[in-house]
DNA sequence: AATGAATGAGTATTCATTCAT
DNA sequence: TATGAATGAATACTCATTCAT
């Protein structure tokens, strides 16, 4: 009962189960789909049983809903470690750019997961919101940063002055949305190659052309 | 393809009941998702017996392929409608960024169930190579015209003569696919006015600019 | 289709399976309680599928409550069988009380399903009221034809004209109710012996008494 | 019996423990029934750990064992209190009779938990004969001080000397019960009033009668 | 072709009980 | 003695599909 110098080891395995079940939902949904993947089958992959299942999620919609909360969390790690703490505009366009097509490969890998979810979800009020409301924050921050970095290179003049931010920025998220949306059905579209290529026609040239 | 001299006779009762179906599954998917859209609600909704849903279609899963390879063929019929057979590449460029902006909202309302029903069928690799045979078909048709209608209006100096024709294509397609995708998620993204902006800063200004 | 001289035997199944569903369930509560009687069980003994059950009883409540009610009626059925159409308030008298004591042996015996199924049935408003309002009908019906019996009695004589009609109605039933009480508990008193004497003490000579 | 020197010092909060499972127990099932009456409910309800619910009571139906006992127990010694210990059989039988109108509504209030821990149990010879000793004993013990009564009261001329005594005894009980039984379907029957009539109308007139 | 009753495999969820701490 | 996380057997109910009429 003593809380004070207790290392406290046996805690661990809880998250770790937590983790376990997670991904093993992620993996058999991504294999199965939804309906298929079973509770069952989801506890047997997290080597946990079935009531452990539900120590932890309220329901298989609950336990889905949590496995793409998280995805969100950690495409946004994935992007934020990616881009760095560059303060150049130039160097940090290129760092977000580089950091799209970087994480698109995982975005597309768990879009599958991320749509059967959502078509399940999306019928509970409370649930759709949770979920709309990690992306749109998810949204928001890399807008945020781009347009900031955007006004900073018009600033500096290293970007045209004449650059529709606004419209850039909309622009870009609508294109790479567009990959991910296509790769959804063609598995040719679902490495970056694509998306790299739009965004160096579609946005690199339209800021940096003024330099010619 | 022609429709004309087909006698339809005492056959059109059945085709009734086949369209009856075939909304009703449509309906139903989109009001309660593929799974609680079942055969019998289905039968119910089209006044059918739940025999003749197995007369006309050997199972659900093939009940909804046909429901999307329908849908796909009424989205093309639309966009060809409405871009008319102008031969001005101007004219026939403005038709064909009007027919998408005009057939996204049908687009984005059948959205749900397209994503449900290729959730499902794509373990099938049957049936989703029919499906993405006909999706690819209908990206094929749409950049094709738009291919030509380019390379016309650069051979009659309409067009900028440095057009890259091929990133443009690929961009509006990107562009369109991307607001679709969003649209899923985000109602506010569901009415074209987004895309309508987006398809004007990134495509007809970078084609008719040069006329400045 | 046609309806005219088809002698059905076809459908008569229909109701030879509920009669079959019904008996199995009464017969599986009895013997191993509401909850271990199982749906599965109760369809193997029935010798029909789960399926059919289900298309038969919406649910293992109403399947319980149906069970219930039909039991009230043979009930009752069997009461008006034995009393007869005597019009002699003594004969009636005396078949009124045969008849209780005839059915005792069966109201018991049905006694745990009942009083099981009420315990889950009470939680819902709905069944409470439709299984209460078969009972109050029960009661009614038997105190009816008891008070009328009585006064037709006084009005010629053969019974005493003090008589507490209302006092003898009520204790009648609250004797009988009593015994069927004890039943639950004491197999000893399953039988009618007891309940035929203390009718014999209290109620018979209440009323014969003054010819003394 | 008798509760006065024990020592009772340390072991205080076990009992206190005791007595509230006991006391969860009760008020969960009768709010819910015995299925949805959970041990983790009946736990947090009375404050312990699930562990502690098993190192007190075997098993669930053990449980709900020693909450009948205990209710039967608690009854008599209602009973016993209300009665006191009046000699004259005239305000014997008075005790008696008011002892039992007034225990009637905890009685009643009690029954839907007694019924359905009875349904329970009774799979279970063992369990059966505990609870149905207990029973038998309440009635041994009541029907033995009212026969003695009604003797007394035949020897010391206050009651009629053709009274039935065994008659009286078996009625009483069977009109408490029938009124009990009743009050299990009917909330209008839950109060004293309907019962204390019937006695009035069934033992009191009987026995004082004579006198008239 | 049309009907709809019958089928039974399949699944999320619950909960009494155990046991390491 | 107390705790509460872990267990997994058990069960009501659903629904795609079939087939006798």
């Amino acid at each position: 009962m003593s809380t004070s110098e207790a290392p406290r080891t046996a805690r661990e395995p809880a998250d770790d189960k937590r983790r376990r079940i997670l991904e093993a939902a992620r993996v058999l949904c991504a294999r199965d789909g939804y309906e298929a993947a079973t509770m069952d089958g989801i506890a047997a992959e997290a080597r946990v049983s079935k009531g452990t299942l539900y120590n932890h999620f309220e329901s298989k919609e609950q336990l889905f809903l949590c496995t793409q909360l998280q995805a969100y969390e950690e495409a946004q790690e994935r992007v934020d470690a990616r881009v760095g703490d560059a303060t150049d505009p130039r160097e940090r366009l290129e760092g977000l750019l580089d950091a799209l097509v970087e994480v698109f490969p995982a975005v597309t890998a768990g879009m599958s997961v991320n749509l059967q979810v959502w078509a399940v979800i999306s019928r509970s009020a409370e649930a759709r919101t949770r979920m709309y409301e990690a992306l749109r924050r998810q949204y928001a921050a890399s807008a945020e940063d781009l347009r900031d970095t955007l006004r900073a290179g018009q600033r500096e003049g290293c970007f045209r002055a004449d650059l529709d931010v606004e419209g850039v920025v909309a622009g870009l998220a609508a294109v790479f949305d567009g990959f991910v949306y296509r790769a959804i059905f063609d598995p040719d579209h679902a490495d970056g190659e694509g998306l790299r290529r739009a965004l160096d026609v579609l946005v690199r040239q339209r800021i940096v052309e003024q330099e010619r």
